[in-house]
DNA sequence: GAGCCTCGAGTTCC
DNA sequence: CTCGAGGCTC
């Protein structure tokens, strides 16, 4: 147990036998557990405040936590009296369902992978080729371990922590600030340091706090966490910052964000001048002067990995010199003066007792391993997927043979790991241990689903099952997409209640999803009858079927007469009567049904989920065509795939003719058509303004060329921008060209522009001209 | 036509 | 997170 751990319920002293010695909840009288509760409250609510700033906290950890508990079970006996200011629920703080959007200033990016030697030399090899070093000129990088944690951005104004945020999707990440001023590590005061500074770094578990933790977990009869990453994480996203403060956080600083003044001229001395302000750097931190002496600190790293203490999965190099690193810059998702290089994942072997076949949205069938539970890299994995039906024979996609040829069986031993320490996969199969009746595995060539024919078209990896809304996977996955968040994102809709309400044959498609409430009212809302249904999944041949209809209609086993009785019942007992939902969860989901009859265009034609169509190219059409009417005119006049419409369809940047072809043949097919027009009818589709082009922008009128690669924006949105802004945008540099804007690797472009005198200015100079934002 | 970059789609476990 | 494939640049 750590230092900061009071100590064990043993050292509880008078108070904690005191306390142990209770009244069983179970035998508690009202007027007791009344008592008991305003009780509880008062003394959680101060050791919440104490435990802070100081060392020893009033109550040991071990009683807190059965103090704790004893709250919630006398709560869950007595719901009725539950306190407004519980201490189950956030403390401190105004209770918050989920925590505050943080919208960073700088984002936060992750880090491209190295996973051999060849890859830091390589890495080494791009850099000097961007930065136009000669071979024998020096430059030196830092090195240092990759805690296996989460990230965090911690934002100081003044010299004070104002706001500490984790990374989220890079861009937005969520506030934890209350959680992050328990973590001793992290200074709540500066001295000297830039008005502005946001401090980027690790919070993670040490391992003897992890066990520590795990075991005080399990005496309270709290979950275990899996690993430190998981502890780590769990601890920090906690709505209640008094739990927080409870668990053994550590914060290891690596970089910076948004900073008013520059921190040093290296990478180093910016670490150093961070461990002056009071931050923990990693100690292993080292300066490296070439891809040789990368590798020899790699190998010291990954030998030392054992006695550390902490997890790390790898080392992390990064170009010393503050300058270079601004001149190489980043590309969308990753810097390009910095590496991770990886340790090889953690291996497990185990047996493969089943293949199984998912059908996604689009129909692709994918095949996923059922395996014998086994711990790998600290999590027990029992599913992985294999790919397709090529990994699984032992080909790639031009069949050439793969991993020696070892086509994997039902029955094989595999090796799995997780990559990227996440995503479970199949690496190897042992044929030595093949038992002698193996299989050679045959990818079924019809839809597990629905029986639909599954055809791989030519080139394509992927078998796909053509029963597009007849195979209920398909039209359920559809439904899932639908109500996701960047889509329809229907509040109190989710994967769940889609799936259930599918099966109970409330909905088919989308568009049912708008009439839900006039069914429920009139007590009808099934739109297939239970004799169908039921018909439908008897027709199945694999029982899980029947047993998936039987638990939507919240029976234990399969019964026909008794699945249909309460279809029956279920499709006639109005939504608020349904148990799980009541009166205001039913209100509350039609609410928010009703509330997204008005929808944005460009998140409707992604809801549609039509094939290569994902978030962004959405958000290019919308902008283009701008209202549902001139889309759908737009889709019918390139029908031919030819002609002006076509043309202009194509024409899009970041709009090929796969994707093209994609949205004219789904708006072409009769069926997909009739069931978006029946959609449709239900919606009032908000245009999305292509922002008018203006006429008195610096750029209206000018024409543009972009080259190189830029950073701030993705090209295509560079584009619409600009041309928002009355610009032209062309793709090569002539004489009618006005103004180059060029990124870092622009090659013969930029040169063209110099010879031919046209204006070249960098991104950020463009974004200066026209107002930034 | 090759090579790079980004997007889309599919995946697991908590 | 990763793979595959689409789309763009050179």
């Amino acid at each position: 147990m750590s230092a900061r751990n009071g100590g064990d319920n043993d050292t509880g002293g008078p108070v904690a036998r005191d306390e142990l010695r209770q009244t069983p909840v179970a035998e508690l009288t009202q007027a007791q557990a009344k008592t008991e509760l305003r009780r509880l409250a008062d003394e959680l609510h101060r050791a919440d405040r104490k435990y802070h700033g100081e060392d020893a906290p009033e109550i040991p950890d071990a009683l807190y936590d059965k103090l704790k508990a004893r709250n919630a079970a006398i709560e869950e006996r007595f719901p009725d009296l539950k306190r407004p200011d519980s201490p189950s629920e956030t403390v401190g703080a105004a209770p918050a369902e989920t925590f505050a959007k943080v919208t960073h200033a700088q984002r936060m990016l992750s880090l491209a992978n190295a996973f051999e030697a060849e890859d830091i030399r390589d890495f080494d090899t791009r850099i000097r080729r961007y930065l136009g070093l000669e071979a024998g000129a020096p430059l030196s990088y830092t090195s240092e371990p990759k805690i296996d944690g989460l990230s965090l951005s911690l934002r100081y104004e003044a010299g004070r922590l104002v706001q500490a945020a984790t990374r989220g999707d890079g861009a937005v990440g969520e506030n934890v600030t209350a959680n992050a001023r328990t973590i001793g590590d992290i200074p709540e005061r500066l001295t000297g340091a830039p008005t502005v500074l946001e401090v980027r770094g690790e919070v993670y578990m040490r391992h003897a706090d992890f066990e520590a933790l795990n075991a005080r977990q399990a005496e309270a009869g709290e979950k275990t966490f899996a690993n430190p990453r998981n502890a780590a994480a769990g601890s920090l996203r906690q709505l209640d910052a008094g739990v927080t403060a409870r668990r053994p956080l550590r914060f290891f600083a690596y970089g910076w964000g948004e900073v008013s003044a520059p921190l040093a001229e290296t990478q180093m001395g910016a670490l150093d001048r961070l461990q002056g302000l009071g931050f923990a750097i990693n100690e292993l931190t080292t300066l490296c002067d070439g891809p040789a002496d990368m590798l020899a600190q790699y190998a010291r790293i990954e030998q030392a990995r054992a006695e550390l203490g902490y997890d790390i999965d790898g080392v992390v190099y990064k170009v010393d010199d503050l300058a270079l690193q601004q001149r190489l810059g980043y590309r969308s998702t990753t810097p390009r003066f910095a590496i991770a290089h990886k340790f090889p994942a953690e291996l497990a072997w185990t047996r493969l007792e089943a293949i199984d076949i998912q059908v996604g949205r689009t129909g692709a069938l994918s095949p996923v391993a059922r395996l014998t539970p086994v711990t790998v890299g600290g999590v027990v994995v029992s599913n992985a997927t294999l790919h397709n039906e090529d990994y699984i024979a032992g080909r790639d996609a031009q069949g050439n043979e793969i991993r020696g040829g070892k086509d994997i069986r039902e029955g094989d031993w595999v090796q799995v790991y997780r990559a990227g320490d996440v995503i479970p996969k199949v690496a190897d199969v042992d044929l030595s241990r093949r038992p002698e009746d193996a299989d050679p595995y045959r990818f079924p060539e019809t839809c597990p689903e629905c029986g639909s024919a599954a055809i791989r078209e030519e080139g394509d990896a992927v078998r796909r099952c053509i029963g597009g809304m007849i195979c209920p996977a398909q039209a359920v996955e559809k439904l899932k997409h639908f109500v996701s968040r960047g889509a329809f994102d229907i509040e109190g809709l989710g994967e769940k209640q889609v799936a259930q309400f599918y099966r109970l044959g409330w909905l088919r498609e989308p568009a049912d999803i708008f009439t839900l409430q006039e069914r429920d009212a009139s007590h009808r809302k099934a739109l297939v009858s239970p004799a169908e249904r039921i018909a439908r999944v008897e027709a199945d041949a694999r029982p899980e079927a029947r047993l998936r209809l039987a638990e939507a209609a919240g029976l234990d086993a399969w019964d026909r007469a008794a699945v249909h009785a309460r279809l029956e019942e279920l499709s006639a007992t109005p939504l608020a009567e349904i148990k799980g939902w009541g009166a205001k969860s039913a209100e509350n989901l039609f609410a928010a049904i009703a509330a997204r009859r008005r929808i944005a265009l460009d998140r409707l034609l992604f809801a549609l989920g039509i094939r290569h169509v994902g978030e962004t190219a959405s958000r290019l059409l919308a902008r283009v065509y701008g209202t549902w009417e001139e889309f759908v005119a737009a889709m019918d006049d390139a029908a031919g795939c030819t002609g002006p419409a076509w043309d202009r369809l194509t024409g899009i940047d970041g709009v090929g003719a796969v994707m093209a072809r994609s949205l004219v043949t789904a708006f072409a097919q009769a069926e997909e058509r009739a069931g978006i027009e029946r959609l449709v009818a239900q919606l009032e589709v908000e245009p999305v303004e292509a922002p008018p082009a203006q006429q008195d922008s610096p750029v209206a009128g000018k024409t543009v060329v972009f080259t190189g690669s830029l950073e701030k924006l993705t090209r295509a949105e560079a584009k619409a921008r600009a041309e928002a802004l009355g610009a032209t945008v062309s793709g090569s540099v002539s004489a009618k060209t006005d103004l180059v804007v060029a990124g870092p690797g622009a090659g013969s472009k930029a040169r063209k522009a110099a010879d031919l005198g046209v204006e070249t200015i960098d991104e950020d100079a463009w974004l200066d001209l026209i107002g930034g934002a």
